[in-house]
RNA sequence: GGUCCCAUCGACUAACGGUUAGGUCACCAGCCUUUCACGCUGGCAGUAGGGGUUCGAAUCCCCUUGGGAUCACCA
């Protein structure tokens, strides 16, 4: 059998998360198996529509490295991949189901039901449709039923899961799952709208679509009984199932955005790599050996297995996404990096800077942050002159003697043959020996000239990067300022 | 509450009956040093509890406890 999958969200909004694992993992399972990777939009409910929620979905998708074989936008041989232009084939399923007796007619209203409910609450049972005392085609007889139907009145069609016996299947991940039919609810499958609902849909869908794995979050696990006989109503052979586990908030409950950002278009606007969080995603909740934590796109491809699947949820920490992001930001082609750090600077207000003048701050810089979003404000000295200087800085690393030390030392840079961080560093050394000084007796000094800062990467390195005009105007703009006092 | 799922360091996880229970992040200490980092070395820290099965259990079974998901004409 070819491997088929499918990710199948609602345009409800962004991406979530933990929608994105759901694709990565069925990306990551079809392409391992040669399969293909398909990308339906299930937009059943009309009242939780949003606008450009599609494109936003494959956006974020697009961003993440998740490629569709077919989709809406690329087409394919089981198309559509909208649902809300599959409506047609869903009424007639539905039909075949009422025909062979699967299905059936309910014509209750809300308040019917609610009342219902309440009833059942108070007598203390499981809230479930009664079809032996509601108002459907088994208790009104085909003559009411089909007056009803004359007159117009609003229906729906409804499972008719078997009151007795047990519905089991299995679960890739979760081995054996066993429920009895009594716990089922008669689940609506065709809404008095016409539309189908979720359920039907996707069962329909996933058979057309010729979808061989279904694999999706764990929250599905409770209705997949009523998924499972529907298959089998229809004498369609069922796809495997493989139910994966929750991306938990720090309290272990379902991750929500109430405790923090759970689009990825947020994390992507905070400046992680894409490579870094497909990466840190694909390892929560699966894992294909011990000792490494590292892997590409292709890596992950050529490792994944659905049997390595965790059962258990996993909590989404990004603390350690933070240093996997530093991890290929260190990894990471310097010029590449360069390109992708441009936009960040420009809206960080450093514009005019070419990618090879950049390429070096990065390179200058890279081991001492995360994100490459962190650049700018960690440093600014690399774009802009000090505005300000570190007071505490200041006071511990000047001294009454400073000035006449570093003047003389900033004569000797202005004759310097060049600004090579090596050729510095000799320079420096040789006149702080000469002194009988050491040469951190005049780093702290220098890197407070130049970068107003008490932190930052190699003193002599930063200089080479800024270049030996640039820094001998800042030698020259704080001597100015330290001399009037302004310091 | 019913049903279902789950349970190894604070977090992510390894172990598929035999290991001093391993790795990574975070945290702590030391080394390195030109500040901050990186790096290196070391440390802290775990099988929820109780019963079985077995020569031997984190691993298999049962119970308890705990957590979660789900119970709509949402998906």
């Amino acid at each position: 059998m070819s491997v088929r999958v499918r990710f199948a969200p609602s345009p409800t909004g962004y991406l979530h998360v933990g929608g994105l694992r759901t694709a990565l993992y069925n990306y990551l399972f079809a392409r391992h198996h040669g399969g293909k990777c398909i990308l339906r939009i299930e937009d059943t409910d009309r009242t939780r529509f949003v606008e450009n929620a599609q494109e936003n979905l494959i956006s974020s998708l697009s961003w993440a490295g998740i490629e569709f074989d077919e989709s809406p936008d690329k087409g394919g041989d089981f198309g559509p991949y909208i649902q809300s232009e599959r409506f047609d084939l869903y009424r007639k399923y539905a039909q075949e189901l009422i025909e062979n007796g699967n299905a059936y007619y309910a014509f209750d209203t809300a308040e019917e039901l609610d009342a219902m409910r309440e009833r059942q609450q108070k007598a203390g049972v499981a809230p479930k449709y009664d079809r032996s005392v509601m108002r459907n085609q088994y208790t009104l007889g085909p003559e009411e039923t089909e007056n009803l139907f004359k007159a117009n009145a609003p229906f729906v069609v409804r499972l008719k899961v078997p009151l007795t016996g047990e519905i089991r299947f299995s679960d890739i991940i979760r081995g054996e799952v066993v429920v009895n039919g009594r716990d089922v609810d008669d689940q609506i499958l065709l809404k008095s709208d016409g539309f189908p609902t979720y359920h039907l849909a996707n069962v329909v869908d996933d058979h057309l679509m010729q979808i061989s794995h279904v694999i999706r979050g764990e929250e599905w696990l409770p209705s997949t009984p009523k998924h499972v006989l529907l298959y089998d109503a229809f004498g369609w052979e069922r796809p495997k199932f493989a139910h994966l586990p929750l991306l938990l908030n720090k309290d272990k409950t379902k991750l929500s955005k109430r405790q923090g950002s759970v689009a990825v278009e947020d994390y992507a606007g905070k400046g992680y790599f894409k490579e870094a969080f497909v990466n840190f995603i694909a390892l929560l909740g699966w894992n294909p050996t011990a000792d490494r934590e590292i892997f590409s796109m292709q890596e992950l491809i050529e490792f994944f297995s659905l049997e390595k699947v965790n059962k258990a949820g996993a909590v989404f920490d990004t603390q350690k996404l933070d240093w996997m992001n530093s991890q290929y930001l260190r990894a990471l082609d310097l010029n590449d990096l360069a390109v992708r750090f441009k936009p960040l600077a420009d809206e960080a207000g450093f514009s005019g800077f070419d990618n090879d003048y950049l390429a070096k701050v990065i390179g200058l810089l890279r081991e001492r942050v995360n994100l490459l979003i962190e650049i700018p404000v960690f440093g600014n000295y690399m774009f802009e002159k000090p505005k300000e200087y570190d007071e505490a800085y200041v006071l511990k690393h000047w001294k009454d003697t400073t000035l006449e030390l570093v003047k003389p030392l900033v004569e000797l840079f202005k004759n310097a043959p060049n600004f090579e961080h090596q050729t510095t560093h000799d320079i420096t050394m040789a006149y702080v020996e000469s002194q009988g000084l050491k040469l951190k007796d005049v780093i702290h000094p220098l890197r407070l000239m130049i970068t107003g800062k008490s932190v930052g990467a190699g003193m002599f390195e930063t200089m080479e990067v800024l270049g030996k005009d640039e820094c001998i105007e800042r030698f020259n703009i704080f001597i100015d300022k330290k001399e009037k006092g302004e310091i």
